[in-house]
DNA sequence: CGAGTTTGACCGGCGC
DNA sequence: GCGCCGGTCAAACTCG
């Protein structure tokens, strides 16, 4: 990707599941804030990223730049025209699935409309063929839908983020059109079916992309330390703990902060990860260039680094700070 | 020995 | 219909 290079085509955050608040679109020329956790194997750290061309945040940096939402036609006016060739293919795998994983309704996506065909088709075969296939046409059948996914950005030496929970690597694929393969991983707790996938970047191979794809069940079994922090609820935080940061984009409405934490706190329940947007300071004097405005998520290590205001001024450049 | 990883094969969706 | 590609499976393997 080059969100270096080309502000308007920066790293992309997705989410099948927004706040209400959240438009439809949210132009990178918007630009806008957010908070990011983020821990690794070699320390938990918080990394706090913004489109500035900031490049040298040895941890681990979250980099959230673009927030696609793809949902079914919302009663809104016609979507704004999303910045050019979104740099990750998870922007095509962006569902809108029902919130709730118990739900059981299920969309006329074509994946499930292929049901059908994948019921009688693969079946035939199987009754020739190995049991390996009957189980996994039975698996398809079972839990076709798709779970909400929400894919992000980190900057990291490692492919592999640690989040607070255990994986279980079920495969690995070459990427088309990138020297990095993806990585598939199952939350190993018998009863959660949460998965993600792990890629780095061809455009930008120091910056690694996490899909995540459902919602923990359980709490963390390895609590992350940040995620301790937020006073959720064991369920809110056993869903948000299974990525590695919130995300808060806020803007010129600093004295909505509170009102956009409470927002938050409300989505806690129901989204794997929160996120608040306004889109409307795309009049910022760095149009491009979401800023850190907020932290909810401090790690004891990352603690001393932060204060409750200013986060940004602790890391970001003085010069960069005052473009912000 | 159990848990996790690697890897080739398989399957379905989708575009041409 | 065919081929490409993403996603998954599961046997074999590695590691602690």
């Amino acid at each position: 990707m080059e969100k270096r290079e080309n502000p308007n085509q920066t790293a992309s955050i997705f989410s099948d599941q927004l706040p209400a608040s959240a438009p439809t679109d949210f132009p990178l020329s918007s630009g806008g804030i957010f908070d990011m956790y983020c821990e690794n194997e070699k320390g938990i750290s918080m990394g706090f990223m913004d489109l500035l061309g900031i490049q040298d945040y040895s941890p681990s940096i979250f980099d959230l730049l673009h927030y696609q939402q793809q949902q079914p036609p919302p009663p809104s006016p016609s979507p704004p025209p999303t910045p050019p060739a979104p740099p990750l293919t998870e922007s095509s795998e962006v569902l809108n699935l029902p919130a709730s994983p118990n739900s059981s309704s299920i969309s006329s996506s074509s994946t499930e409309a292929a049901n059908d065909d994948q019921q009688t088709k693969p079946v035939d075969k199987q009754e020739q063929e190995k049991p390996k296939k009957q189980s996994k046409v039975k698996k398809k059948n079972q839990k076709m839908q798709r779970e909400p996914r929400f894919a992000f950005m980190t900057k990291s030496e490692v492919d592999h983020l640690e989040d607070g929970y255990r994986w279980r690597k079920y495969g690995q694929k070459a990427v088309k059109n990138s020297p990095f393969p993806r990585s598939y991983y199952r939350c190993t707790t018998a009863t959660c079916g949460v998965k993600k996938r792990v890629e780095r970047s061809s455009d930008d191979p120091s910056f690694v992309v996490t899909t995540y794809e459902g919602q923990h069940t359980h709490p963390s079994p390895v609590m992350p330390r940040g995620s301790s922090v937020v006073g959720m609820s064991p369920d809110s935080a056993g869903s948000f703990a299974s990525l590695p940061m919130q995300i808060t984009q806020t803007h010129d409405q600093f004295p909505r902060q509170h009102q956009l934490q409470q927002q938050q706190q409300q989505y806690f329940h129901n989204l794997p990860l929160s996120l608040s947007f306004n889109s409307s300071n795309s009049t910022s004097s760095i149009p491009s260039a979401p800023l850190v405005q907020e932290r909810r998520f401090c790690t004891s290590s990352a603690a001393s680094l932060l204060r409750d205001h200013g986060l940004l001024q602790d890391i970001v450049p003085s010069d960069i700070r005052k473009e912000a």
